[in-house]
RNA sequence: GGGUCCGUGGUCUAGGGGUUAUGACGUCGCUCUUACAAAGCGAAGAUCGCAGGUUCAAUUCCUGCCGGACCCA
């Protein structure tokens, strides 16, 4: 026996500090880079890619922990795992930022200039965000590093869309659009959220041919001009004798007919207003449906500036809202506003800009996606969830499509659509594979090759074609373009055949359940459109960070948390002290003392099963998981104490062998759940081993006979704990890289082998433990009964039959004479 | 209005047709026992949301309702 050789008491968050500062130091980032011609088994996870936007929301932070909790414990389980450091830098966010910073729209810059501005911003945010990677302890291959609006990057994605676009799975058409005129871009179904405002419902009076009067109700009055046709319910009676009449437009309107047939059609709801709708392109989805039923020729009320037409007379050039005013100011003065009530609607706005959304005729580029739903549901059913429950959000999603995916935007600081025009506009030119072009600002690249625009026929070289002046699309990807390839760009599609086909599909997709519909379903999509096959093996969702009482996180209501003072709470003896918006509304104050990474990663893995929604409350992060990390660390100080043997000794006491059956259980039972992606159980398991029946049954019960420096238990008692470690490092790897280090000059962090069984145990010990439990309790409350010290002897106790093995260590223990 | 998921001691959480329902935090009591008082040990605390049904037996399965979260009209 010696001297403990751990010089502080507890586990710090300045001792974690200093690990890191260590392990930054040394050379040890590239222990990590991911080696794709390795022998062992791929394992590719596809990171979600976070965007920069100046802070971390602490509910990602947490869930990237647990990504990263994935990564080590398959490397400890043999694999070759890559886990890359992807940054998704493309987008309208940071477009908003460079326009809120200088106070001027983007279309105000000039192109280039505001693709610079957006670059230095961004690259800021990226050094934040990799820093706060690098604290919470993530074991990325940083070396590789991938940014989305590298050039690297974005030639994948044009090159994908070149594939699909000569597969027949791109298409151009003219149809209705989700546009977003004040952003002036199109937009797709997953980009659109709801918002309850207040609106007029005007009641306005029609009359049709004949003279008779009838009342419509509508909340978009401006709209009128752009009117196909007039809807009442079959089975209305009171509008039998309308059906087939014509009916006049109550507004004045330039070039167009000024009358509109009325038709019987079941989408009406009779109860709602006087139980007659107008129809208009376009009012709202339901009107595109009708439009699209009917055969009915469009009107283009709305221009892409959001500003109405000439169709609309008296209304154009003005903005929506202000021709709506303008409308019901009209129809008062003409008397035909018979009543108008307030009431709330939900409205649909871009989630982004959080504007009123139209819908309007455009040009674009689509995904196809409404006739491979079938074979999506097919490929989808060979791929694990986990929890398995939350596949029914991504088939949800995918029973709602009905409309193919828009991907051209009006914006800049994303990836460009790579095609040029011929002057006649029939022939267009796409750059070679593995080129990044922008054709807003120059020509085609070498090699580049003419198709005809509608047949998608290849023309040939376009150096040997003469398409008089071309024009370069000016247009840009969805962002969602880009980050649906990730799967395909980290397995490294594009690259090495080999490589690529023993890594794909990928492993793993982690990521939250907030973008199931979206980068989830897209990535689905395009893998199979391009390979006809399942985008990953298993799918690993997890539920949103929530506030402490259940809610979402905002800024705007204040209740959000910052990851970084949850990371750095404790450090140099500062505490964390966080003010909060309340259930009541009322601010609480939130304290805790010490936390940091290791308590941080504990909890999330230890706190819930994956897939739920998690409440972070730092309080309760401190008080239920920093004593777990005292206790272990405790127990490895203790053991520094005692040497291990080095090989087995040849007599194994037989409490040492009922502990190591109990640690083989331990350990079988983790290195299933590691592979299964259970983090919870396995972090539970090793957890309630190494604070539960280890320290307090057998630690006592060996403390003698460790002291008398007996090889049977020290070589138990290393083994044990040596093997504990390494099987809880992937939740704390720097905590157990600690541990380790001084204990057996190792670090848990490198392990790629899971530790061995020990190959001694003994049947039953289920039962053992379980009777040893309840006898050493048995004791402890007999001493606490008669006001006894734990180690005052004790009289007249007979050890039970099945405990006999154990009698003299028991006996040793408790002071039984 | 429709769909999906959820509802277990004060709080969080595990489990699952069958003897006294898991664990953690908090509470209370005792204890500085050569690793740990930022600890240990012990104790109290739950009719497993409500109402029906299936069953010899339900907290677990089914139906309805109530409450919460998310999604879609």
């Amino acid at each position: 026996m010696g001297e403990a050789r751990f010089e502080d008491k507890r586990w710090s968050v300045d001792l974690e500090h200093k690990i890191l500062d260590q392990l930054d130091k040394s050379s040890s980032k590239s222990q990590f880079s991911f080696n794709p011609s390795s022998e062992r088994e791929i394992f590719v996870i596809d990171t979600p890619p976070p965007y920069p936007s100046g802070t971390w929301h602490i509910g990602a932070v947490a869930q990237y922990s647990m990504i990263d909790v994935i990564a080590r414990s398959q490397r400890l389980l043999g694999k070759e795992v890559y886990f890359p450091w992807g940054v998704d830098r493309n987008g309208i966010n940071i477009e908003f930022t460079v326009e809120r910073k200088h106070n001027r729209k983007m279309r105000t810059f000039d192109r280039a200039d505001f693709i610079d501005e957006c670059r230095i911003t961004i690259d800021e945010y990226t050094d934040a965000m990799r820093k706060t990677a690098r604290r919470v302890g993530l074991s990325c291959d940083f070396d590789k590093q991938y940014l989305t609006d590298s050039p690297e990057y974005r030639s994948v994605t044009q090159s994908i869309f070149v594939d699909l676009l000569l597969k027949g799975n791109i298409v151009e058409d003219l149809r209705p659009n989700l546009y977003d005129p004040v952003e002036g871009t199109t937009i797709a179904d997953a980009e659109v959220t709801r918002v309850s405002r207040a609106t007029r419902l005007v009641h306005v009076e029609w009359s049709t041919e004949d003279g008779q009067k009838v009342i419509i109700s509508t909340t978009r009055p401006e709209l009128i001009c752009a009117c196909g046709v007039v809807l009442v319910h079959p089975e209305d009676d009171r509008y039998t004798h309308l059906h087939g009449k014509r009916i006049s437009l109550p507004m004045p309107v330039n070039g167009r007919a000024e009358s509109v047939e009325i038709i019987a059609h079941p989408s009406v709801k009779m109860d709602f207003g006087s139980g007659v709708l107008m129809v208009c392109s376009y009012g709202d989805q339901n009107d595109v449906a009708v439009f699209r039923e009917l055969g009915l020729d469009p009107y283009q009320a709305i221009d892409l500036d959001g500003r109405m037409t000439d169709i609309s007379g008296p209304l154009s050039g003005m903005t929506v809202m202000e021709a709506r005013n303008e409308a019901v100011e009209l129809l008062g003065r003409k008397d035909k506003i018979d009543s108008i009530e307030d009431r709330d609607q939900e409205i649909p706005v871009s989630e982004r800009g959080g504007n009123p959304i139209e819908i309007i005729l455009l040009k674009e580029w689509y995904v196809k996606q409404v006739g491979i739903q079938d074979r999506l549901e097919e490929l989808v059913d060979k791929i694990r969830f986990v929890p398995e429950r939350n596949k029914q959000l991504l088939l949800d999603w995918m029973q709602g499509i009905s409309i193919d995916w828009p991907i051209s935007r009006r914006r800049w600081y994303h990836t460009e659509i790579p095609i040029w025009y011929s002057e006649d506009g029939e022939t267009i030119v796409v750059p070679p594979s593995g080129t990044y072009v922008r054709p807003w600002c120059e020509n085609p690249p070498p090699g580049s090759v003419a198709i005809n625009r509608s047949t998608r026929e290849e023309l040939g070289k376009y150096e040997n074609l003469d398409l008089g002046e071309l024009v370069g699309e000016g247009k840009v990807f969805d962002t969602w373009m880009d980050s649906s390839n990730s799967n395909l760009f980290v397995s490294g599609y594009g690259g090495d055949d080999s490589n690529f086909m023993r890594a794909f599909p990928t492993a793993l997709r982690p990521q939250g359940k907030e973008i199931v519909r979206t980068w989830l379903y897209y990535t689905m999509l395009k893998s199979a459109h391009l390979l006809d096959s399942p985008a990953f093996q298993t799918v690993w969702i997890d539920g949103l960070g929530m506030d402490p009482w259940g809610r979402k996180m905002s800024k705007s209501w204040g209740n959000g948390i910052d990851a970084d003072s949850v990371l750095d709470c404790g450090l140099g003896g500062r505490t964390g002290s966080w003010q909060i918006r309340g259930p009541d509304g009322k601010s609480v104050k939130l304290k805790a003392n010490k936390i940091g990474s290791e308590c941080f990663r504990l909890w999330k893995a230890a706190e819930a099963q994956v897939g739920d929604d998690f409440h972070i409350n730092p309080e309760e992060i401190e008080s239920k998981y920093f004593g777990v990390l005292t206790k272990i660390f405790n127990v490895a100080r203790f053991a520094s104490q005692f040497k291990s043997p080095g090989s087995m000794p040849p007599n194994l006491s037989n409490a040492d062998m009922w502990i190591l059956s109990e640690y083989d259980r331990m350990r079988e039972s983790t290195e299933r759940h590691w592979s299964e992606i259970d983090i919870y159980s396995a972090t539970q398991a090793v957890k309630t081993f190494l604070t539960g029946v280890f320290p307090s049954h057998w630690m006592e019960m060996a403390k003698s006979r460790l002291y008398d420096d007996d090889p049977s238990a020290a070589w138990t008692l290393h083994t044990v704990l040596s093997g504990s470690l390494a099987i809880f490092s992937p939740v704390c790897p720097l905590f157990c890289h600690h541990l380790s280090g001084v204990l057996y000059g190792k670090s848990t962090m490198y392990e790629n082998e899971y530790p061995r069984s020990p190959g001694v145990t003994i049947n039953s010990s289920d039962s053992v433990t379980k009777s040893m439990m309840q006898f050493n309790a048995e004791i402890w409350r007999t001493k606490k009964e008669r006001n006894l010290s734990l180690k005052s002897p004790l009289e007249d106790v007979s050890i039970p039959y099945e405990l006999e093995d154990y009698a003299i260590d028991l006996q040793k223990m408790h002071s039984l004479v």
